[in-house]
Parts: structure tokens; C-alpha cells; sequence
RNA sequence: UGCCCGAUAGUAUAAGGGUAGUACAUCAGAUUUUGGUUCUGAGUGUCUUGGUUCGAAUCCAGGUCGGGCAACCA
């Protein structure tokens, strides 16, 4: 077989670079800001960071992009370490660019000294009314050209707290006319006189992302640092402090953020829908977020896989969530025990069954020709699915209906006899018998039947509660439609069953196993089962073709 | 009126001057004790106009369309 060999654009660069004796081996970074929760975009950039060093031999860091102290906070922090190593990656050094404040602060002092940043006494209004336009040319700030002594001193006090928040800002000075906005004199440092996370009170001065991310990189001899397009003009402005700083050469590559439909992938659109209640916090079964997807039933081997399948490129795009539904379904199958559940039954009595209950073994799972058996239990009395039984059924319908057969799975072939009604002309019973010589694994019996159902003996049912998710909003593109984007909430994300029957085994569920519930989907249990109430999350239907051709006729 | 990115089937990605390929999705069929899985097959694409060349998705020029840039956010 032929080794295809086909490279993303940030491999052709890194295999160019290599080749060229540039570097030996690659460094990359992860840098979340703690202020969040992570989700799929993020396990792309993850998928990216941590692959790339693997496969080019090199390492990959995490580090806390956290100079904001106002937004960040710890308990982000720790969840996002979780989340990075349940996606199944390691990395080579936990870092903060807090960890860098005095250097930063010493490449600001650099900065002033050789005359390339200076103290603005102006407020943000003006500042920002000074910058001009994309059209427009900025004017000069009437503070532009304090001396180096004075901006030196000026600094410190702002470092040493005698100014309140918003007085005074260390600007880079560069050109007010440029047509990149980002040159024309960008603040550099802000005082903010907020708790850091792992500072303290230590500063009341803190950096901006550009004195930050790009200083950070370089500190650490990161050779590819991957960002997202939005930085594309910011890598200007990355590439000039490292020139007048004279620091490692780190460089700034850009790819398009991952998006997938019927969803969004904002930090600060998932927050509204955690704040405002729409879910039931980060981690909703429903979010895009990877502890969402955790607790919904995902798991992280399928996420990698959808993120490989996505590939990546500087176009923007918007992924079929089918691509993503496609992955999990794909691994489920593989890993998922088989158990039955039926969700909204029907009665069925086998009228010519005389034995009190018998044990019927079934597979766990048919696509593991290892895996083991079990002891289903199996008597008189059965629920099936409602779904399964129509009175009149339409062409190619091979479930149950009067006069029909079908196999029950793992168990015997029954014929329905009779339709017993209630008063009002509901069906509440179906009478059938059952075909003694056409148990499974020994039938005799000679008959062919097209469909098979998945059943549950009704007196040793147990209960449970399932909660089937649905797509989080209405359509494709949320946040690409007018108006808010929370208009296009689906309300009918979230059905509850109360209580379902299930087969008995599934009393041992466990929290990481997966399940598939016989035709129905997979299932996973939720964070909030307990022994006396199971709950499952469905994390995926099956692929359903029936249902599928049931639509396009009506 | 500025600067910067981008454009290949429905979607996402390959092809780096030489037959436009793959996956998902879609459709059709086979197998099946899950209408699942598996297998087979089908259709659909290079934004546009010029240029260079024996030959252009690829190189060049103009245009069109989409996106980004005026936070003391990252």
C-alpha cells in the first residue's frame, strides 16, 4: 500500500523549517485564558498543538494566557487541566504568562529606555478617538513625547500604585497613521487594582495580550505558535516587539477556528447560556464544551478522531455536526454493551407460554467477536416497544402487526393473535404465541421473519430515567443569523423519560462504560445517577433508516 | 476611501505546472436475529475574466464574493 502523504499547510511549514536545519525540533503551546470552560474549538487547537509536537518530536506546553484578573479565575484552571488530559494529551511544562510579570515588566522598562514606548495620561475615549479609523490616520497623543525619565519614572509609579485604574496606560510608540490599527501606539499596560488568581496584590499593573502572548512565546523558544485568524493583523505587531526587544524568534501561524453547525463556539455566548439558565451549567449534556461532551457520553478517542477527519486550513468553515455524530457512533459501536430498554411499551402476552421464566443469553456486543454473554431474563409477559406494533401497517413495514411475526432478539418468534382495547379504543395488549422450536441458537422452527424486536420481561424490569438531547439551536449558524442568537434556541433540546424498562444487567451500569440501547442509540450514565435512580444520557441515536423513509412519506 | 486574510462537490479537506482525489452527507443495491454494523455502486466541484505555458485548481494581472481590523478583552 501506498503511503499517502498528505500535509495541512502548518506541517508543510514545519517540515520546510526542519528540513532547512531551522529548528531540530519543534516547541508549540496550548494558551487558554482561564476564564472559561473549554470546548470543541478548543480540542481542535489542542488536537493541533499536541499532535504536531508528537509527530515532529518536540514538546507542547500548556500555559494560562491569565493577565486579565478580572475575568479569571482557578476553578477554570483546574477544569481545563482535566479536560486536556481527558482528551488524552500530556504536556511538557504547566506555565502562567503571570509566571512572567517581572520580565514583562522588565521589556516594558526596555522598551522605554530605547525610546519605543511611552506613558499616556489620556483616558480610553480619547485614546480611542485618537486612533483614528481604518480609513483615518490616528493623531499623536499630546504625551507622546515625554522624555525617557520622565515615562520611566511615570511607570514605576503606576507600578508602584499611585495611580487609580484607567489613569494612566504604557504605550508602545509606533505610528499613528499605520494602516494595521494594531501599530498605531498600542497600550501595552493597563493598571488594574484586582486580586490576580496567582499574583495576589502583587501588581496593579497588568499586560496586554500582545505584550504578553508573543513575549511569553519567546521566553519559552516556542517555534510555532498557532493561533486563530482573528490574529492574523496582531502578528505585526507579535513580530515587532520581538525585533526591538531582540528576543527569541518566535513566529505566528493562523488557522481557521473550527465551527460546527447548530452550535456555537463563543466562550462568552456558551457563558450567557450558563448564566442565564438555558442549560444546566458548562458541562450540560447539550454544550459544545468538552466536559459536555463527557458527561453526554463522547468519548475523547471520538473527538480526536473528529478533529483529524476536520482537518485544518485558513478558510473559514462551518463542520456538519453529522461529521462529528459520524465519529462517536463509529467508536460507540465498536466499545458499546448491547442491552435492551424499552421506552414506551406495549404489553405483550404469550398466551401458549407456560413456564413460570427462563434465561435467554444474548451477545454484549456482536461487533467483538471477545466479547462475553449474558442472562436475560424472559417470561409470559413482555414489554415491547409501542413504536413496534401497528394495527395497520404500511408496505415494508416487518415489525409486529396482527397476524405477523417477528423475532424477539435473542429469544423466540412470536405471532401476534390479538389486539386487546380499552374502553376508549386504545391498544393496551397484545396477545401472541410463541414459536417453542424457534429459540435462538437452536431453531428449528424453519421460519423467516424480517424484523427483530429488542423486549423486556415485565417482572424483572427495572426502571430508569433517560433524557434525549437534541441540537442546541434551530439552525445552522446561530450566530450568523440576524438578530440574537439566543432566538434560535431550540427549546426541544431536552426530552425527559421518567421512567423507561430496562433489562436487569443494566442495574450494574457503571460511569464510564457506554451503552447501546438496542435500536434506540448509546447511552451513558449521568453525573447525577445514583443506585436508587439511574439515569442515562443519550449520547448519539443510531443511524435510523426506517425513520428516515417514514419522513419523506409524510 | 485604507490595510489584512480567504475562495476546490451539500460540508470539510487533498492535488504545489501533467487524469481533480478522500471522508462525511445524499441516493441505489447486497448482507444482517439491531431498519444498527458491514459490503458494493452512483451523482455532484476548481468564484470570474484575461495572461504566461504544449499543458493552469496550481504561476501573473484585474474583478467578484465572503471574513477580519477603530477593547485599558484574549
Amino acid at each position: 500500500m501506498a503511503e499517502e502523504k498528505s500535509l495541512n499547510f502548518l506541517e508543510e511549514i514545519i517540515e520546510h523549517d526542519l528540513n532547512a536545519g531551522k529548528h531540530v525540533s519543534i516547541v508549540t503551546r496550548f494558551p487558554p485564558e482561564p476564564n472559561g470552560y473549554l470546548h470543541l474549538g478548543h480540542a481542535a487547537s489542542i488536537c493541533l498543538n499536541f499532535g504536531l509536537s508528537k509527530k515532529y518530536g518536540g514538546y507542547t506546553n500548556l500555559r494560562f494566557d491569565d493577565t486579565n484578573p478580572t475575568t479569571e479565575e482557578t476553578e477554570y484552571v483546574e477544569n481545563i487541566k482535566n479536560d486536556v488530559r481527558w482528551l488524552g494529551f500530556e504536556w511538557k511544562h504547566e506555565l502562567y504568562a503571570s509566571d512572567y510579570f517581572e520580565q514583562l515588566y522588565l521589556f516594558a522598562i526596555k522598551l522605554i529606555r530605547e525610546g519605543y514606548a511611552y506613558v499616556d495620561d489620556n483616558n480610553s475615549e480619547t485614546i480611542a478617538a485618537e486612533k483614528g479609523t481604518p480609513t483615518t490616520p490616528g493623531t499623536n497623543s499630546k504625551y507622546r513625547n515625554r522624555s525617557v525619565e520622565e515615562n520611566l519614572q511615570l511607570f514605576e509609579e503606576m507600578k508602584a500604585g499611585k495611580y487609580k485604574d484607567g489613569e494612566r496606560v504604557l504605550r508602545a510608540k509606533i505610528d499613528m497613521a499605520h494602516p494595521n490599527m494594531l501599530m498605531r501606539d498600542p497600550v501595552i499596560y493597563r493598571i488594574k487594582h484586582a486580586h490576580h488568581h496567582r499574583t495576589g496584590d502583587n501588581w496593579c499593573i497588568y499586560p496586554l495580550y500582545d505584550f504578553a502572548h508573543g513575549q511569553s512565546d519567546s521566553i519559552e523558544h516556542v517555534t510555532h505558535s498557532i493561533c486563530t485568524l482573528e490574529f492574523v493583523p496582531h502578528r505585526e505587531l507579535y513580530d515587532w516587539f520581538i525585533e526591538k526587544l531582540n528576543i527569541y524568534p518566535s513566529r505566528q501561524y493562523e488557522f481557521a477556528r473550527r465551527n460546527i453547525s447548530y452550535t456555537i463556539m463563543s466562550k462568552r455566548k456558551l457563558l450567557q447560556l450558563v448564566n442565564e439558565k438555558y442549560v444546566d451549567g458548562w458541562d450540560d449534556p447539550r454544550m459544545p464544551t468538552v466536559s459536555g461532551l463527557r458527561r453526554r457520553g463522547y468519548t475523547a478517542a471520538s473527538i480526536r478522531d473528529f478533529c483529524d477527519r476536520a482537518g485544518i486550513a485558513k478558510r473559514e468553515n462551518v463542520t456538519e455536526l453529522s461529521l462529528l455524530e459520524f465519529c462517536v457512533r463509529e467508536d460507540l459501536n465498536k466499545i458499546a454493551l448491547r442491552r435492551m430498554v424499552v421506552f414506551n411499551p406495549i404489553k405483550v402476552v404469550l398466551t401458549n407460554y407456560n413456564e413460570d421464566n427462563e434465561f435467554v443469553s444474548v451477545e454484549d456486543n456482536p461487533e467483538d467477536a471477545n466479547g462475553g454473554f449474558r442472562d436475560v431474563p424472559f417470561s409470559k409477559e413482555l414489554y415491547i416497544e409501542r413504536d413496534d406494533f401497528m394495527e395497520n401497517p404500511p408496505k415494508k413495514f416487518f415489525r409486529l402487526f396482527p397476524g405477523g411475526m417477528v423475532r424477539l432478539k435473542g429469544a423466540y418468534i412470536i405471532k401476534c393473535d390479538e389486539v386487546v382495547k380499552d374502553d376508549a379504543g386504545n391498544i393496551i395488549q397484545l396477545n401472541c404465541s410463541y414459536i417453542p422450536e424457534s429459540k435462538s441458537g437452536n431453531d428449528t422452527s424453519n421460519i423467516k421473519v424480517k424484523g427483530t424486536l429488542h423486549w423486556v420481561s415485565v417482572a424483572h424490569a427495572i426502571t430508569a430515567e433517560v433524557r434525549l438531547y437534541d441540537r442546541l439551536f434551530k439552525v445552522e449558524d446561530p450566530s450568523g443569523e440576524a438578530g440574537d442568537f439566543k432566538d434560535y434556541i431550540n427549546e426541544n433540546s431536552l426530552e425527559i423519560i421518567p421512567a423507561v424498562y430496562a433489562e436487569p444487567a443494566l442495574k450494574n451500569a457503571v460511569q464510564d462504560e457506554r451503552y447501546q440501547f438496542l435500536r434506540k442509540g448509546y447511552f451513558a450514565l449521568d453525573k447525577y445517577s445514583t443506585e436508587e435512580k439511574l439515569i442515562f444520557n443519550r449520547t448519539v441515536t443510531l443511524k435510523d433508516t426506517w425513520a428516515k423513509e417514514q419522513q419523506k412519506n409524510s
